[in-house]
DNA sequence: CGACATCCATGCCATCAGGTTATAGACGCA
DNA sequence: TGCGTCTATAACCTGATGGCATGGATGTCG
């Protein structure tokens, strides 16, 4: 009896959703596809999974005994996808390096030159992450090691090594009375509406709103931002403003967007991570102490 | 990423298999085929699985890192797929008795007579099962009880109650010089060539050859059989003899076999089984209290 | 040395399953 | 009665799957 996980996805999306319509819309397919398929569904398991009505779609009994079970059919398929891909990206001598943002900056290319004279034959893969994922994959385990921006959630389930830090700025558009200042202390910032990371992400989110920083005062969201291609044009266009690493001003520099220094919030602090199962694995040792050897100078304000 | 099923059974068939054209033909699908899948799993996951060579294939680090996990998967789907259907069946009201050739002979329409009546709106789906499955598919999950015959492999893990015994006959072409006798000793059938079960069958197999009452004489397989129309046309065509139930005579009439009492051989139990996760269930207790409740006289031979 | 056997790979074709759009049918609600 | 919101159905298109025939590589045996 041969099933499609694709099939698995498209009934627990429909058992969530209690809906066909709005299971398709998540699904990005059409209602009448997914109507066929769980039809036949139905039909390899000989027995129907939901009750139809006007309003929806119910779990029959059999439908929820499936339904509590294929989630952790999927979660084991995935694993086991990971893990193979990661024996093969071993077998080919390739490093997944995950990043976020500009990554170690301006170190970053010299890291990746120490690391592939260290390991002649291998070679790194970098995959930029989207800041809805703020370990960049490491903790799916789809990179082997990551350089992230401290504090991330999860930390303490991962190894870190603490690079360099650099002092967070601000990002206003250049129409923005702040944008003549040379030091903007960040008491006078928390009225303004700010463009924050996606919810799931918690304490990231929190952290680039200087949440624990505004002695209570609350936070005012202008948009909500993924990408930073849409993050420079939503400041530009005036939605918000963020709080950014310094080295933004050099990595993401537009038109219509400024860089100021803040004062009044915590630096921000790049590190290395690795899972904890990696402890022993020479590669990633050699590329953490590639990480090590070739940090930035210190900076002078937040490394006196 | 999806996957079928059917693409992880074929590569676990190459995987084990270590060539194309051995797989294939286990699968029952043509070797360009086989290559195809193969191929379309590798670049799904972005790897080679396995290197080709004149000689066959052989697993990849990573072939191999997902051939060990493939098996898992493939039981846990296995496992879901029948909880689902066991509560389906449950949901429908409909008990699912599997049994081996005539079940409790003429005692078996009483029985469901009698479990209809103890649970009416309830329906019994009798599932017949090959002699290569002494439990009738129990302990699989496919059913629910079973009537099957005593001893059979896997016997202490799933619940027994006895119904009744029944002396063993043999069974011979009408041609065969003991044909005419009344009773046979069993011992002037130790040389005959014997009609047996499949191997993998292991204790079960060796029940109906009578091993343990040999006195250590080696057996002669005259054939391998697995359903009882094989089994009797074998018999009649003097390929070889065997031991069955004395209610065989009556259940499997054939012109050209005929059926002769046996003695110096155990008698074969009848019993009712199920599985322990089931103690509790109202609806198998009330089946195996119709299956006590509605046995056979007792034989005059067997049980005096 | 040449014919053969045994692998896997490729090309071509028929079939089928999955997807899409358009539309029908059922039913509550204003 | 007409509208909005569900699911089901019909007609059609595309791509994947499997089968057959065949090619190419490479040992093996007479």
């Amino acid at each position: 009896m041969d099933v499609d996980t694709r099939l698995l996805r498209y009934f627990l999306a429909v058992a969530e959703e209690g809906s066909l319509t709005h299971a398709a819309a998540r699904l990005f397919v059409s209602q009448p596809a997914l109507t066929k398929q769980i039809r036949q569904l139905e039909n390899l398991l000989g027995t129907r999974l939901f009750t139809r009505s006007r309003a929806g779609m119910a779990l029959t009994e059999p439908g929820q005994a499936l339904a509590e079970r294929v989630p952790a059919l999927l979660a084991d398929w995935d694993r086991a996808l990971r893990e193979t891909r990661q024996v093969a990206e071993r077998a080919a001598r390739v490093l997944r390096v995950g990043f976020i943002a500009s990554a170690a900056n301006e170190a970053t290319p010299r890291i990746i030159a120490a690391f592939t004279r260290r390991r002649p034959g291998w070679r790194v893969d970098m995959r930029q992450a989207a800041w809805s994922n703020p370990t960049a994959g490491l903790a799916d385990g789809d990179v082997d090691v990551a350089l992230l921006r401290l504090p991330f959630p999860g930390q303490d389930t991962l190894r870190v090594e603490v690079l360099f830090a650099e002092p967070r700025w601000v990002a206003l558009p250049d129409t923005h009375p702040f944008a003549m200042r040379d030091v903007i202390p960040f008491r006078d910032l928390w009225d303004e509406p700010f463009v924050a990371a996606p919810p799931e992400t918690g304490g990231w989110r929190d952290y680039w709103l200087a949440a624990d920083e505004r002695d209570g005062h609350p936070v005012r969201v202008g948009a909500v931002m993924d990408q930073p291609d849409d993050w420079l044009s939503v400041i530009a266009n005036g939605y918000g403003i963020a709080l950014a690493p310094e080295s933004s001003a050099r990595f993401y520099a537009r038109p219509g967007v400024v860089y100021r220094p803040v004062s009044g919030v915590s630096p921000s602090q790049v590190g290395v991570a690795w899972a904890p199962a990696d402890d022993a694995n020479p590669v990633v040792r050699d590329f953490v102490r590639c990480c090590l050897d070739n940090r930035p100078p210190l900076h002078p304000e937040t490394d006196p």
